[in-house]
DNA sequence: AAAGACTGGTAAAAAGTTGTAAACGGCCTG
DNA sequence: CAGGCCGTTTACAACTTTTTACCAGTCTTT
């Protein structure tokens, strides 16, 4: 079961360790600092509900997502005033459980949403509601182009390599395979400049990467 | 630094209280009443971090930016973990500081007010008796769909995720895994839009979410 | 100045999303 | 227990975005 879970979250891009008991899995929990801990009720030496009593005390706020079977009530709702996030029946799908982790991850990373608009020349970005205009007039950009922009946009006037942008905007981590990246500026370019064969805003730092300047 | 700003934010119309040190700064923050806490890390006496703290453990739920040093990776997790609500990283222009406190604002005064009714294009809905019409004549709308529309009215403008659906319509009530979603946005397309098929109160941004314009 | 490396632009293929219809199961009501 | 309603899932065609491929032009370095 544990080792099922870990290759599949392991595929998904995750990296997971796994406890062989309850005791063990608080010492990693506590020691270690992970964006989740899934807690199964039954484990040897400790309950589930037990690590995650004692987690809470400790101050520490992981979020926890609880395994309990079916029917059991009781575990259900013991799990969450013990504090944990969410908690999932078995039997359950690995889909079922993944889609729970992600959302309580979700909640937990409430995090800060950065930019919310820009300017710069005629064109006014808002990244909220994922509209631009330049010179007044609606134009229409791709997600991806919103989110390279926007990413330029929190880097005003450094230049950026197309391994950070792949990075930060595509998500993927080595080397760029490709020419994506340098296909997507050029269509940025044609809607965010006067002139895209002599762009203002996103400029070429030949064999370094593109720079943004406001 | 705190002079300066302080300057910055009396010129744009708000009432500012400096304070020399982290122990003045809570001191200050716990016994008068503020819309807006701006900490830096960095502070003698007690650092930003216990400070804010020590104000959220007081149940003080004042909202707060912090202030930390460009790359402090750290102090950003930390700073989130110990419950800011926003940071940025210096060194950073007034502009930027402003932008974030407002928005901080923006989503701080929006969490009050619950919505109680909404009208759009000749429709009208009330939340609270949960009832709808549509040019004058009453339109059904199942519970799901009146909780989605809620969500959508109190994010008018702004595209909503399909994720953030899930989390604020759905809840804890079980997660769908697959496009239901977008088969209630259709749903609800096709009882209050004019033309369903081409909306003008639930617009689908493709690859993002959808967002609602009243 | 020439070779090699890098970049810009275009078109076409590939991948991923969305709208809609249809079907299933759970639950309540009559 | 049949009929409806609601929410969910599945399937598929239509559509949009993203990636790849390729050539020509530009910049660096030798």
């Amino acid at each position: 079961m544990a080792v099922a879970l870990r290759d599949g979250f392991t595929y998904e891009g995750y990296s997971v360790h796994v406890a062989r008991d309850g005791a063990a899995g608080l010492r990693m929990a506590t020691e270690k600092s992970h964006d989740l801990v899934i807690l199964d009720v039954m484990l040897p030496r400790l309950s589930g509900l037990d690590v995650c009593r004692q987690l809470r005390g400790a101050g520490n706020d992981t979020p926890i997502i609880m395994l309990t079977a079916r029917g059991q009530e009781i575990d259900k709702v013991l799990g969450l005033k013990t504090g944990a996030d969410d908690y999932v029946t078995k039997p359950f799908s690995f889909l079922e459980l993944m889609a729970r982790v992600e959302a309580v991850l979700r909640r937990a990373s409430k995090t800060i949403d950065a930019v919310e608009s820009a300017q710069f020349g005629d064109v006014e970005v808002n990244f909220k509601s994922f509209e631009a205009t330049k010179g007044g007039r609606t134009i229409e950009l791709s997600p991806r182009e919103f989110k390279m922009l926007k990413h330029f946009v929190e880097h005003r006037g450094e230049v950026v390599t197309r391994d950070q942008l792949l990075d930060h905007v595509w998500g993927y981590e080595g080397l760029p395979l490709t020419r994506t990246v340098d296909m997507h500026i050029a269509k940025l370019r044609q809607k965010i400049e006067d002139t895209p064969s002599d762009p203002r805003h996103v400029i070429t730092v030949h064999r370094v990467g593109y720079k943004f300047t406001g």
